[in-house]
This record gives C-alpha cells, sequence and structure tokens, in this order.
DNA sequence: TTGATGACCGATCGATCGATCGGTAGAGTG
DNA sequence: CACTCTACCGATCGATCGATCGGTCATCAA
C-alpha cells in the first residue's frame, strides 16, 4: 500500500488549505463540525474525509478539542482585524456601522463554516478556552456598543436600547451563516450591502431629518471590505506559508 | 430503597410539568439539550437529573431521538397556533409584522430552552422527523413571507430584498433564546416591544410619509399577544391534563 | 551505507454510549 | 388472598467513543 508523499511546497507559493495534510485535516474537520456539529463528528468521520488512518491525525493536531478552540480562536481574531481595519479612519457612527456590518457578513459568508461553528459550538469548549474566546468575543462586541453609543449620543441613531439592538444586530449578522450558500441566488457582496442597509434603518440612523443608507455614505466600498476580509482569511488558512515567511 | 408512589391528581386541576415523573423527565432533558447540546447530553445525565434509572427512562419515553423531536413539533406547532392568533383579524402589514415578532420573542423568552433546542438541533434529527419539522417551519416562515409581501406591495414596507430581509428578521428573533435571561434586566414584554420597533425600522414601515412605530399602530396589546403565548405553552406542558379532559 | 526523521497505519486501550433484559415493590381490584 | 398493573431498578448488552501504542516505509543528510 503507497504512502503519501510530503507534499513539496515553495517558500512563497500561495497554498490551499487541502493541499497540505493538516489542512487537509482541519479542512474535513471544519465541514463535518459545520454540518453535523461538534459533538457528532468523530474522530474516525473526520479521518475517512481526511483520507487517513485515526492515528494519523494525532500525528499532526492535539486532540479534537484543541482542533475545535483553534477554529474559534482564529476565527475570532481575523474578525476582530478585519473589523479594526473596515473601521479605521472612519469617524461617523454610520459608516462604522455600515464597515462593521459589511465585514461581519463578508467573514460569515466568505468563510461560512468557520464562523458557523466559532458561533455556535462554544458550549463544547472546556472553561479555560471558553473564557479566552469570551475575552476575544466581549473585544468583538466591543467595537459595536461603541459605534451604537456614539451613534446615540450624536443623535444620528434613535433606538429604545442599545444592548437590545446590539444583541439584535450581532444575531440577525451571525445567522448569515446559518442559511447562505455559495450556490444561492446572491453575491456575499450584495448579501453584505443589503444587512448594511437592514442595520442603518434598524438603528434608525438619520442626517439631518432624512433616513441614512449605504449609498448616501461617504464609506469604504463594499469590495475594498471584502478585500480587508479575504485578507484575514487567507492569512491562517495557510498557517504554514506565514511560518515560511517569518 | 423506597419507591415513588404515583402523583395523585385531580382533573382539570392545573399540573406544573416537573410535578409527574414524564413531566419531570422531559424537563431534564429540556434543560440539559439546552445548555450542553443534544448530543453531548447522555441519558445518565437525564437520568440522574429526574432521579431515575436509564431503565425507568424508557418506562416513560420511547427514545432519546423520539424527546427531542416531540420538543420541536410542539414548539413549532404552539409558535404556529399563537402567531396565528396574534394576527387574526389584523390586515395591516405593519401590524401583522409587529403581532409576529412579538409573538416570536414572546415564544422565545416564556419558553426559551425549547425553542433554543428546536432552533438549533435540527441537523441531529432523522430525515424522517427532519421532513416534518421542515414543512411545520416552512408553514410558519410562510406567514412572515406574505406579511412581508403584502406591505411591499402595498409601498407601506420598503426593502431591498425580501427573502434577505425574511431570514434577517428570523434570525433577529430566533437569537432572542440565545442570550435571555430571566434575572436579566428586561421583561419579556419589553423585550417584544423593543423588538417589534426594530423590525418595523427594519423594513422601512412609513405611513404617510412618517415612520411607523409600535405605539402608532391601533394593534394588540403586548400583554394580550404574551397571554396568547401563555396560553399555547401551557397547552403542551401538561399533555396529561390535555388526555384526562378528552 | 547508515542513521535520523517525517509520515503514516493496524491493533487496541478503557470509557462511555443508547438501549434492553428480567426482575421487584407496592397499590389497587375482585 | 390472589391477581394485575404501574413504577421503577441492577446488570448488562454490543457499539462506538477519543486516544495511544509499537511499529513500517520512504526520504535524505552524512
Amino acid at each position: 500500500m503507497p504512502r503519501r508523499q510530503p507534499v513539496p511546497r515553495a517558500a512563497g507559493q500561495a497554498t490551499a488549505a487541502e493541499s497540505s495534510t493538516k489542512g487537509r485535516i482541519e479542512q474535513a474537520a471544519l465541514e463535518l463540525f459545520a454540518a453535523k456539529g461538534f459533538e457528532a463528528t468523530g474522530i474516525r468521520d473526520i479521518a475517512d474525509r481526511a483520507g487517513l488512518s485515526t492515528a494519523a491525525l494525532y500525528h499532526y493536531m492535539g486532540s479534537k478539542d484543541e482542533l475545535l478552540v483553534a477554529f474559534m480562536v482564529e476565527s475570532m481574531t481575523e474578525l476582530i482585524r478585519a473589523a479594526r481595519a473596515a473601521i479605521d479612519g472612519c469617524d461617523d457612527p454610520a459608516g462604522q456601522l455600515a464597515a462593521l456590518v459589511r465585514t461581519h457578513v463578508g467573514f460569515h459568508t466568505l468563510d461560512a463554516q468557520r464562523s458557523l461553528v466559532a458561533d455556535d459550538e462554544l458550549r463544547a469548549v472546556s472553561d479555560v478556552a471558553f473564557t479566552k474566546v469570551m475575552q476575544l468575543r466581549d473585544g468583538y462586541e466591543l467595537l459595536w456598543a461603541e459605534t451604537l453609543d456614539s451613534g446615540a449620543r450624536s443623535g444620528e441613531f434613535s433606538f429604545v436600547d442599545a444592548r437590545i439592538t446590539r444583541l439584535a444586530l450581532l444575531e440577525m449578522c451571525n445567522g448569515v451563516a446559518r442559511w447562505y450558500s455559495d450556490r444561492g441566488p446572491k453575491h456575499p457582496s450584495e448579501i453584505a450591502d443589503c444587512f448594511a442597509d437592514l442595520a442603518l434603518s434598524m438603528v434608525g440612523a438619520t442626517r439631518s431629518g432624512q433616513p441614512v443608507r449605504l449609498a448616501d455614505l461617504r464609506s469604504r466600498p463594499t469590495a475594498e471590505i471584502l478585500a480587508l476580509v479575504e485578507t484575514e482569511l487567507r492569512g491562517s488558512n495557510d498557517s504554514l506559508d506565514a511560518a515560511v515567511i517569518a
């Protein structure tokens, strides 16, 4: 029975997540976690999909739990970085909100599986990792809270309760990863734009009495924001290249 | 070791879900499914929490899967009935939307655990049950789709895409069961009102050019809608009484 | 040619899974 | 008193769980 050869890889060359054995394992695990849930996915399922034995899995990973935690930490870290970059230099609340929403929705469409797992499997991780992921999430939600607060203070936004509005916004945007399909009728950028308008309406964004829409904003174009998201996604999907470059 | 006596129960008397052994099992299972997820919950966990042996469990239930499916079918059926009752006699789209949102949010706060399980564990049920639950859910979402469509046709609503708006609304409302706590600062009725306003803003509800809020509607009061929800919840939480009455 | 290293596998560990068995205690019925 | 029924329980079933063991084969540097 032939063994798999080590994958030749030139430094700096772009490498898809599935081309390395470790990448194949992560991709297999991600697909199964997203489709069946973490608890319902066995290591034999992962091994089968990756085309390996269960023993070989442990040559590349620590444990099933560590795999999940890695997905979550990576996902949240990249999302935070993308969001910071998207609102950077944007000082009006409406523009910030539109940037946050489009970044979040872009992330949840372009990497729907990892986003879904990161959002929904928190209860499966142990106390230590749970705390770490929750801290990341709190930091991310702070970006939203600050944007909503500044909009409310300046009078550009009007809503009854900031906390409830933030929770509603975030759940609405998280939900994208639950129904999005790349075979659906809408491109991620269309969905992102649509959600930005929904969010602006939701918070009652107005300027000189008139409702503000995405088209009215002198804001970063959606293509630019999605490019930011893709940069973050590419950054971790092949951590090998990052190691080579460093 | 003393055996548990059969619980004496007068016909028609109100009976909390936990007072019968079957009710205790369902309550225990529900709490665990909601907290840890269906797959992560073992029948030994359920038995321990209900104060029984695992063998005794099967005196009252068919299987772990049947328990889950029952939760889902009950939950969806009651939600549909409550929603139909809430929009009954309400012919303006804004009033219908406000009724749907408040019913949904009421349901997801007053029975947060069952709502959470019904929404999030669909992937754990087998093909046959999956189809059945999906049909129920499709029927429910049709109520929302029709309301959004009629509002768009009449010009009272304005949004870019009806499907995306519906999905965003539903995910936003489903999310309530994920963060609601009865020890939180807001009463279910306050959350429901807040969400109704968010939804009306989101769909761009206007009347003669002015934004429509919940307070502007000649709509069923929230207390009345929550009472409808509670009636539905009471209806199934003690199926024993229903059997006695029938 | 040898020795080290990376990539992997077959076999198997103890634990836990959902579910079932043959029972037993006690209340109710005739 | 005998019988039935409900309400359970201890023991255990085969299956599957995540994880680990001691290997084997191929590559490559010395």
